[in-house]
RNA sequence: GCAGAUGUGGCGAAACUGGCAGACGCACAGGACUUAAAAUCCUGCGGACUAACCCUCCGUGCCGGUUCGAUUCCGGCCAUCUGCACCA
């Protein structure tokens, strides 16, 4: 018989949205549990089955954690800013704050069907001047502090819309609307500087607990290097190149070098250089390239020689010639690099093409290495050759010798370098915060001063960006024209905004205190409720959303904002859902399944069941309405043990074993997120009580509690009907007896030569002798006659014996 | 190219710290109930061998190694997925 859950799954929510039930308490003397997922974007689409794994997940965390008497912070709230309602704005005119509303609207409902214990009275949205006039007011923070700053940086440019573009926009090229090439153009924007927090972001990973996949990622892309940074005289003029290289040991066999086709030097020497025409070509051919294809392809280095100049080795003093090429980027180290073809691959490909010459200058301990076909990069057991003072060093001793040389001439120090790059902080958007910034001729950048906070987004009449790459507030001539918060003269108004990391970096901070009109959060709250005990989120946030908020929050906590140095205690991840097809849902697929369908046929606690039992929580699995209907059968199952319900004690002392250890069991792989295990521990459970034909109030009753993380509507239903006077959500976390999860006799495999050949029932924590007498005895046919060379007895895991 | 991950039945998967490979579920097959179907319940279900059962052998992407014993550890390959900023 299947269970009526439409009824049942609405009676609870309206309950405990009547109730508060999940609404966190402000009782700061009980011990607290921060629990965090990833606020949605509200898209057009509405919600994706992806978004329910993650906050079931955590749902399950919170709930259990009520139960063991947490008081509980489980928030939702938008990340509303963003591309999507902008430009369907430009499409249809229709104000995105309409249509971000609707999306809202719809994501609300969605996620109150699914039944998550969310703390709805404290919902946020960036969007809203309340919320976004303490991003304006962090950015001031950060200006002030000296972490906010103007500079020329390129943006993706589309020539036929001519507009400004986000890198998501352009695809293979060109604009992804009207097919358009793109090109780079500088424009002058806002950056942070991140790069000024490199070292505290990648050192502080040591205190937290994220899984380690996730410090892997954070660290290769913070991408800390030890190496020296090196000027090289241009021969016949005072000026220098310098470079960034991890490699100075091998100094003497850098034949020539590179920089970036945006170098100033070039534009420094022009009146030198003798082919300036092809240089400029190829810089412009650079231009249409974005800084991905740049990176991405697999191609042919290209690169065109500077002729006219010559650069100077400083290790040797002879005269190498000077290269642009675009595998050289601008933004990391210096723009220019010594290159080395012997001892490194891109170096070695482009001489190799342009016929530049190849000097080995490491080789091994038995010197039978050779670059003729490829470079050498081994730092390890390399020894030093064809390089005057450091012949015969090791490459580690021949690196210290080198920048000491560099550092008595004063030509060069060591130097610590990061991929990591300064944060681009503009957009040319109008659907974002306002950049709380005036440019007054005398002062120069001023903010607002912060009474004026929040500067709340103009309206307008055009939402498509300004020709030029110009946001749309650009055109808005009243606004721009303001007076400077400083000297009172004339100044105007920034016109970019914020990009949608902006809301986000916070967002944490302001749930813990959201209607506070004073502060972002008042440092009694701030005090009770960090840090954030556990973040879920998706691993493609790893190295942006999640490295920019830890670096607001470090921020804050260095200004006295916040009250410890990490934001988050814990991060773990969620594996994406995939189609039935085992490919990506997408809409030209035509495998997307939308949750709405789900819950309307089978019931939220079917959505979440399946949405746990699918597969390892980690990991990417294929979404399949075959298993899901198994969830349905399951829970149908769970319902039908009413008919089984007797009054009594427990059945016998291997039920209640049964029952310690499937509680055991449960708590344990919900705590490791191993939930399809938990699932498939209480679907072993119902399948007892079957079996047995039996179950009484007390076993229903812990049953139920178990499953009400996963299923709480129906384990709620059901814990009332069979006559508990409390709910669940009233109730405690069920505790087990260690010593009955332990068996007293095991089941003892017997190996010969490592293949099993039976087993043998003993007593728990058998010595040796007992055991053997027994084994020989179950195997003696097997055994009898052969010569036995040795017998391994693993206490309670197994008896092997080996013979010849 | 770099970085991270993954690879186990027809399918999703499980397996503690190196110790009985395949828990749980789906699909499938047979049976019960039913006038019949659906639903439900019961039984079986990695492969080879076998009429069938037992036995035996093979089996965790491939090749090798360590070990009494390897899905698990080590080396080398192959394939797939994800991310990326050619990071000097």
């Amino acid at each position: 018989m299947s269970y009526n859950f439409k009824e049942i799954e609405k009676k609870w929510q309206n309950k405990w949205e009547k109730e508060g039930t999940f609404n966190a308490k402000n009782d700061y003397t009980m011990k607290k549990w921060y629990g965090l997922i990833e606020f949605p974007y509200p898209s057009g689409q509405g919600l994706h089955v992806g978004h329910p794994r993650s906050y079931t997940a955590l749902d399950i965390i919170a709930r259990k954690r009520r139960l063991e008497g947490y008081n509980v912070l489980y928030p939702i709230g938008f990340d509303a800013f963003g591309l999507p309602a902008e430009n369907y704005a430009i499409k249809t005119n229709i104000h995105p704050r309409v249509v971000t509303a609707q999306n809202i609207e719809h994501f609300r409902q969605q996620l109150k069907s699914i039944g998550f214990s969310f703390d709805w009275s404290r919902e946020i949205n960036t969007t809203e001047p309340d919320y976004y006039k303490w991003s304006q007011w962090i950015f001031i923070q950060l200006f002030k502090n000296g972490l906010a700053y103007k500079a020329t940086m390129p943006i993706n440019y589309c020539t036929g819309c001519k507009v400004g573009l986000a890198n998501e926009e352009v695809v293979n090229g060109v604009c992804e609307r009207c097919g358009s090439p793109v090109v780079q153009k500088e424009k002058s924007q806002w950056m942070l500087k991140i790069t000024d927090y490199a070292e505290k972001l990648l050192k502080d990973l040591d205190d937290v607990n994220y899984l380690e996949k996730i410090k892997i990622q954070q660290r290769n892309w913070i991408g800390r290097s030890e190496g020296a940074q090196v000027k090289f005289k241009i021969a016949n003029s005072d000026e220098e190149l310098e470079v960034y290289t991890t490699r100075p040991d091998t100094m003497f066999g850098a034949t020539y070098m590179v920089v970036a086709p945006e170098h100033p030097i070039i534009s420094k020497l022009q009146n030198k250089i003798t082919n300036m025409d092809e240089i400029e070509k190829y810089k412009e051919e650079t231009a249409k390239k974005s800084d991905f294809e740049r990176t991405e392809i697999e191609k042919d280095k290209t690169g065109v020689e500077i002729k006219g100049i010559k650069a100077i080795n400083p290790a040797n003093g002879k005269e190498i010639p000077i290269w642009i090429s675009d595998y050289v980027l601008i933004t990391y180290g210096t723009g220019a690099i010594m290159a080395v073809p012997a001892h490194d691959e891109r170096d070695f490909a482009f001489a190799t093409k342009f016929g530049l010459p190849i000097i080995q200058v490491i080789t091994n301990k038995e010197n039978s290495v050779s670059v003729e076909k490829e470079a050498y990069v081994s730092k390890e057991d390399g020894y030093v050759i064809n390089s005057d003072f450091l012949n015969g060093l090791s490459v580690k001793e021949a690196i210290d010798k080198m920048i000491k040389f560099l550092e008595d001439k004063k030509i060069g120090t060591k130097k610590v370098n990061y991929k990591l790059r300064d944060w681009v902080f503009s957009r040319q958007r109008y659907w974002g915060e306002p950049i709380p910034m005036v440019h007054c001729e005398k002062c120069g950048w001023v903010p607002l001063d912060e009474k004026d906070l929040p500067l709340v987004l103009p309206e307008v009449e055009e939402f498509k960006p300004g020709e030029n790459g110009e946001s749309p507030l650009a055109a808005l001539n009243e606004w721009i024209k303001t007076t400077c918060p400083h000297c009172g003269g004339p100044a105007e108004r920034e016109t970019d905004t914020m990009p949608q990391w902006a809301g986000s970096s916070w967002y944490f901070l302001r749930y813990i205190d959201p209607h506070n009109n004073k502060e972002f959060a008042s440092k009694e709250a701030l005090n009770y409720w960090l840090p954030v005990d556990w973040y879920n989120g998706g691993m493609e946030h790893t190295t942006l959303h999640l490295l920019y908020s830890r670096f607001w929050h470090k921020f804050l906590y260095d200004i006295g904002e916040v009250p410890t140095k990490e934001p988050y205690a814990k991060r773990t991840s969620h594996g994406m859902i995939l189609g039935g097809n085992g490919e990506k849902m997408s809409k030209s697929k035509g495998n997307v399944v939308n949750p709405d369908d789900i819950v309307e046929e089978f019931g939220a606690d079917t959505f979440r069941t399946y949405e746990m039992f699918l597969g390892p929580f980690d990991q990417a699995t294929p979404w399949s309405m075959e298993s899901l209907r198994g969830c349905s059968k399951f829970l149908d199952r769970v319902w039908n043990l009413q008919t089984i319900l007797v009054d009594g004690d427990s059945y016998s002392p291997d039920f209640d074993k049964m029952m310690n250890k499937a509680i055991k069991k449960i708590s344990q792989d919900f705590e490791d997120m191993k939930f399809n295990t938990a699932v498939a521990t209480l679907m072993t459970m119902l399948n007892e009580f079957y079996r047995l034909k039996r179950i009484n109030k007390a076993e229903f009753s812990t049953f139920l509690i178990l499953l009400n993380p996963i299923a709480p509507h129906i384990s709620e239903e059901l814990y009332s009907i069979i006559g508990n006077s409390k709910t669940i959500a009233e109730s405690s976390w069920p505790t087990y007896d260690e010593a009955k999860t332990i068996d007293d006799e095991i089941e003892l495999p017997i190996q010969i030569n490592g293949k099993l050949k039976g087993t043998v029932i003993i007593v728990k924590d058998s010595e040796e002798d007992v055991v053997k007498q027994l084994v020989h005895d179950k195997i003696s046919n097997l055994i009898d006659g052969k010569n036995i060379v040795k017998e391994i007895y693993v206490k309670n895991k197994i008896y092997n014996i080996v013979v010849k």
